[in-house]
DNA sequence: TTCTAATGTAATTCA
DNA sequence: TGAATTACATTAGT
């Protein structure tokens, strides 16, 4: 019942396609030059859209006006807890709650998803010396675990079944990356080799 | 050559989208506990080498000729330490006794920069102050540049795509970390007098 | 000591 | 799912 849950919930994140994009940066950038970049910065206000920097923690939300406190507020003390407080996913979802209420009143979309952009992010899992070690035993047998596999893995670990598959999946391609490189060495290797020769 | 390592490293797979889809492990998992899944751990070492840390530059090792036998030792057994043990931290300050204690009765000070060489970690790059500059410059617009602006800035200052784009994200992150504390200042500033009212 | 380049990796997004 | 990219925590050089 939990895996269905879960996999709901998966895939209904999955349909806000509409959330925060972390991508513009690429077109707008090949419009650019670094001169144009550094020339544009004065002048244009309204081009700059794509050039101003897109810095979603430092979004003040001082631009909504003069009578919008809270908005300076809310982000300060969520970024504050975490001096104080390492168990920050509580703190994610009750910020969450508050900002979400608060701006549904008085802002519309663009606020929110720049909020959600930082509030959005799962806080950074800290796998255990022996969570790493059966993890990467299971890795040497089986790279591609199936559900069933993640979810005794899961079970077993007292992890999500989540953090699992993107275990996995970060493994994967850490080989990937290791596999290129060797290929890439020996390559690099009979080829100066048949050079001296 | 570098370049082509470097982009190896990044964007090389994008034709190894047409691989035979590994779906069979699916059913294949169903078939495992994950007891026997482990069981199978001693069976397969050599899957193990996979697991070599990402550092591309090692590869210079191997220009310097079959003479050089430390350059080929030592990098060995600080890769295969990891293999081991999934506690890195540890491993890494057992190496850097080991190789400073052997190459502390050798020789003196180049010995530092061989040091951290031989651990595998890249020079650390010196900006000059115009690079500096230019990157700050570029900074204050678009903190996350694209691969294009990326790699233009490179070209224009004589470095690595790879080393500018770490520089913007640790940019990024001292940013955020100088923004965290003067909100927690502000926060800590209006408590207090809260307080005292 | 402080700042920051470099590293490793969990998380996210897109195709 | 892989690939690219990001944030984040940490290590270590100057």
């Amino acid at each position: 019942m939990a895996a269905i849950s879960r996999h709901l919930h998966k895939a209904a994140s999955r349909s806000d396609k509409n959330r925060p994009r972390l991508r513009e940066n690429k077109k707008a950038a090949s419009s650019f030059s670094i001169e144009s970049i550094l020339g544009l910065e004065k002048k244009k206000d309204g081009a700059a859209s794509a050039a101003k920097p897109h810095r979603p923690w430092v979004e003040k939300c001082s631009d909504l006006g003069t009578d919008c406190n809270l908005c300076v507020c809310i982000p300060a003390i969520s970024y504050a807890i975490p001096l104080f407080n390492a168990g920050k996913f509580l703190e994610t979802e009750e910020r969450g709650l508050k900002c979400e209420n608060y701006f549904a009143v008085n802002e519309g979309l663009s606020c929110k998803r720049e909020l959600s952009w930082y509030r959005g992010r799962r806080p950074r899992t800290a796998f255990t010396r022996n969570q790493i070690e059966v993890l990467e035993e299971v890795f040497t047998v089986n790279s591609y675990p199936g559900i069933d596999v993640r979810e005794e893995l899961a079970q077993k670990l007292d992890l999500d079944e989540d953090r699992i598959q993107i275990w996995f999946q970060n493994r994967r391609a850490k080989l990937k990356r290791s596999h290129r490189e060797s290929q890439f060495l020996m390559v690099k290797n009979t080829f100066s080799q048949n050079i001296i020769k």
